[in-house]
Parts: C-alpha cells; sequence; structure tokens
DNA sequence: GTTGACATACTACCATGGTAGTGTGTAGAA
DNA sequence: TTCTACACACTACCATGGTAGTATGTCAAC
C-alpha cells in the first residue's frame, strides 16, 4: 500500500504518531531515518559513520534518550544499535551511568593490526595464483582510479577505494566471514586514519603498496604476496602510532 | 566452571513482578533466570549453549514470545539476546518469519577454520620464547589434568580443558580480543565436535599435539610452534568433516 | 483434483511506561 | 573549610502494548 517515494514527512498517510515534540528545536545533530526501512540498523549505520569520522569525539556521551530524540524514533531501536557498536568495541556502555564513545586505546588498535596483519596475509596467500580474470580486471581498473584519486589529491575517495580493495581480496578468495572480521577490527584504525594528516607522499606510497601486492596476488606468489601485505599493514600502523603522539586528547588509558 | 551454585531463586528479597501468570506449565524446557543479575546476557549465555551442545537442533524454531514466557521474562531481553546470536552466526532471523536455529553450513565451518587457524598460528608465532615462569607452570598443570581426563575418557572435561588451554595461549600473547574472535568462529565447530564419535585414540592425538605446541613454545621455536598448530588445527577439522558425511542431516546446504 | 482469494494465527519489530541503580549538587554539621 | 546526608536528575534496563508483514488453512470457482 502507498509505495510511496522520497517525500515522506508531507503525506501522514497512516503515520498515528503521537509525536507531542513541539518543544523548541534542540539542535539536532542528525537528520530523521527514513522509517519505511528497518530502523535498527539505520541507526546503527549512522552512528558507526559518525564514529569513525569523528563526528562524535571519544568520551561524548551517547543517550538512547537523546538520540531517539533528535532521530525520531522510540528508544528500542536506538539501545539495539548501541548494544551493537559496544560489541565492537565502537562504545562503552556502563550499566545505569551511560553510553560514551569508546577511547581510541592504542593496546586495542595494535591488536587489531594484529589480528587483521594475520587474518589479510592469510587471504592474499590463499588467493595468490587464483584470481579470476574478471577480478584481476576490476582490481585492476579499481587501481586505476585510486592512481587517478591520488594523483587529485582526493582522500576521501582513495580511502573508498581502499577499503574496496582490500574487501575484494577476501570475497574473491571466497572468504566473506574473513572480510567481517577484519571490517569489523578496522574500525579501531580508521578512526585514527580518518584525520590522518597529510603528509606528502603517503598516499603514493600506499598506492604502491597495493600494485605490489596486487602483483604479486596475479603471479601466483603467495610468500611474496603475503610479505607485501604485511609490509602495507604495518605502514597503516606507523600512521596510527605518529597520530597517538601528534593527538593524545583522542587517546585512552 | 559450571560450579552452579543453585539455591538462589529462594528468597525473593524485592521482586514486585505483577508475573501474572499462573497458567499450566507449558513444559517448559529452560528455567527460569537469575534475576537479580543483567538477564539478556544470562538469556544470551543459555542459548549459546544450548546450541553449541545441540540441545537445540538446526532449524528448530526460536520464538521470542516462547522464550520469555520458558525463562519467565519479557520479551525484550530475549529478543536482544537472539540478535546477538545472529550477529554470531548461530540462528538466522527472517524478518516477520521466525528465528531459527542455523543450520551447520560447512562452507562456514570450514571458513571458521581459516580464520582460526590464520589468527591462532600467528598467537603461538608470537607466544614462542615469551611465555612467563607462571603461564608455563599453569599451562603444564592444565595439560597434565587433559592427560587424566584422557586416560578416563572424560571427553567433557577435555573439551573444557582444551579451551582453557588455548585460550590461555592468546592472553598470555596478550592478545585478548584475538582470543573473542577466535572464540565466536569455533562456535561454529564445537556444535559438531560435541557429537564427535569416540574414535579410538583421537583424544590422545589431541593431547600430543597439544604437549608438542606447548614444547615449542616454551623452546621458543616460532615457526615450529606455529607448524604444530597448523597441524593441530587441521586434525580437529578432520572430524568436522567425517561427521559432515556421517550425520549429513544436521548440515545445510 | 487444482487453483486462487481470503480469514486467521502467527512472527519480528517498534513505541512507550516504569524501575532500580548511579552521579551530582546542596544543605547542614563538624 | 571539610565532610556527610539526602533529594534530585539522570541513566540503562526490562515489561508490555500495538502494528505491519508473512505463512497457512479453508473454501469457492474452475
Amino acid at each position: 500500500m502507498a509505495t510511496k517515494i522520497s517525500g515522506e514527512p508531507s503525506s501522514p498517510t497512516n503515520a498515528p504518531k503521537p509525536r507531542a515534540e513541539g518543544q523548541r528545536g534542540p539542535a539536532r545533530a542528525l537528520e530523521p531515518v527514513n522509517n519505511r526501512m528497518p530502523i535498527s540498523p539505520q541507526i546503527y549505520e549512522r552512528l558507526r559513520r559518525a564514529i569513525t569520522t569523528l563526528t562524535m569525539l571519544p568520551s561524548e556521551a551517547l543517550s538512547e534518550q537523546d538520540l531517539a530524540k533528535q532521530l525520531g524514533v522510540s528508544r528500542t531501536p536506538v539501545r539495539e544499535a548501541l548494544i551493537r557498536l559496544a560489541d565492537e568495541g565502537l562504545i562503552d556502555i556502563l550499566p545505569q551511568r551511560g553510553s560514551f564513545v569508546a577511547p581510541i586505546r592504542l593496546s586495542d588498535v595494535e591488536e587489531a593490526q594484529f589480528i587483521r596483519e594475520a587474518l589479510e596475509v592469510s587471504v592474499v596467500q590463499k588467493l595468490a595464483g587464483h584470481g579470476s580474470q574478471e577480478f584481476l580486471a576490476t582490481a585492476r581498473a579499481n587501481l586505476a582510479r585510486q592512481a587517478k584519486a591520488v594523483a587529485e589529491g582526493d582522500r576521501e575517495l582513495f580511502l573508498e577505494l581502499d577499503e574496496a580493495f582490500h574487501r575484494s581480496l577476501s570475497e574473491e578468495a571466497g572468504l566473506p566471514k574473513s572480510w567481517r572480521v577484519i571490517q569489523v577490527v578496522k574500525l579501531q584504525m580508521d578512526r585514527v586514519r580518518y584525520l590522518s594528516l597529510p603528509e606528502p607522499g603517503h598516499l603514493e606510497t600506499l598506492l604502491a603498496q597495493h600494485v605490489a601486492i596486487f602483483e604479486a596476488v596475479e603471479a601466483g606468489e603467495a610468500k611474496q604476496a603475503g610479505a607485501r601485505m604485511t609490509a602495507h599493514l604495518r605502514e597503516v600502523l606507523r600512521t596510527v602510532q605518529r597520530l597517538s603522539v601528534a593527538r593524545p586528547d583522542l587517546f585512552g588509558r
């Protein structure tokens, strides 16, 4: 019924929402969610983005009630999203006290790095020499776009392509769950990477490493691919460690 | 663990629960939860155990409503536990249709094995030569108890000690999050292992492998330790694969 | 016997009210 | 000034009611 598109606050088709909120606009930082799709995942996704992009800073409080009001939904789906974020280590829930954006703990970041390295090195070793033609073509295209992004200094786009590149390795290796794990632990580093300072030549280095990994995978040199992945990920960790001294305010313990 | 204290529902100190449920006992399969502790984690833990021990079989339905009644709580904490179990791949939630114990998918089990191997091999390689005296002593004691359990044919106890042994490796290496990941993916295998047939000499093999790993770790031979861990975990996978042909009824797709 | 419409009985999902537990500010005593 | 008692404002947590969506059984039409 009423397969409405886009304009949804204009026609209250079947909206028995009391919504008794005529109060002054409380400077909402988050837009209301689309309420024709499952709500809880939307909230999770939004908060995850807000946290990894540092729109929400470490130690910032997240109240079920406040978020529900800002998003125009009830507290239940908000709570479910918070629980999931807590499971992934992005927020800390203190019972009966409050929920807070987790501080960036260097020890956590380093262990995330350990996990990611162990997994992703194994992934490329398994993948080496077994990539389909489509995969190789797609990856090559991705690398070309990465080169373009680097040339244009589009850091945001590069990070996106970076993620897609790494994901495609796991997926082509037939290891989707592994990517899920990598993705979760990667969140810890993403928060820091997002503000990683524009160090000259950094993106070029990462791109060159991507290319090197790809070539080893294509040539079927498993050990080589693994070694290059290790070097690549350690490069990423280095930037995190540099930032931990440059911006100690964001780190905890 | 499992040191059940038992007597806790006897003193309803502050139980203002309306609990208007004088209905006939509906053959409850689950005992009511202890309501002076956080409820949701208790439910999660209980269901996890029921699923991994195959008390609840694949494809069995789990209704929020039914479980809530059986456990004597409301539907909310049940729902939260189900969401967490779904995140970990133990149940499938079909929106507006129902929640069901996930079938054992051989592909999932094999990928879980991949993840576990990648992580745990890295763990022992890192740990090799760096174990504290207390750790070495504790591990030795554990292995002795394993030997005793094998001699007495106590499979249940052996599995417990097995888990403790593996966990202690991660923790001593300073990698608690890694253990968490291992633990989650291990759930997929545990379901199968739990009914693993009493193959003569199997436990002895596993014990010998544990000892071999420990000795390599103690001697600081990282590569050796990693290789032995690989062999050990592949042995475990073998039993899973054998069972997938012996009990195809439990497997899906 | 087959097919399709429709009532019914479920389900997960969201909204909302109530409660115990925790931090904080404030008033009074030392 | 320093401490303690206590009211208050807040939190996460759980209970419960209501709704849209899905499956299934029933019955009419073919």
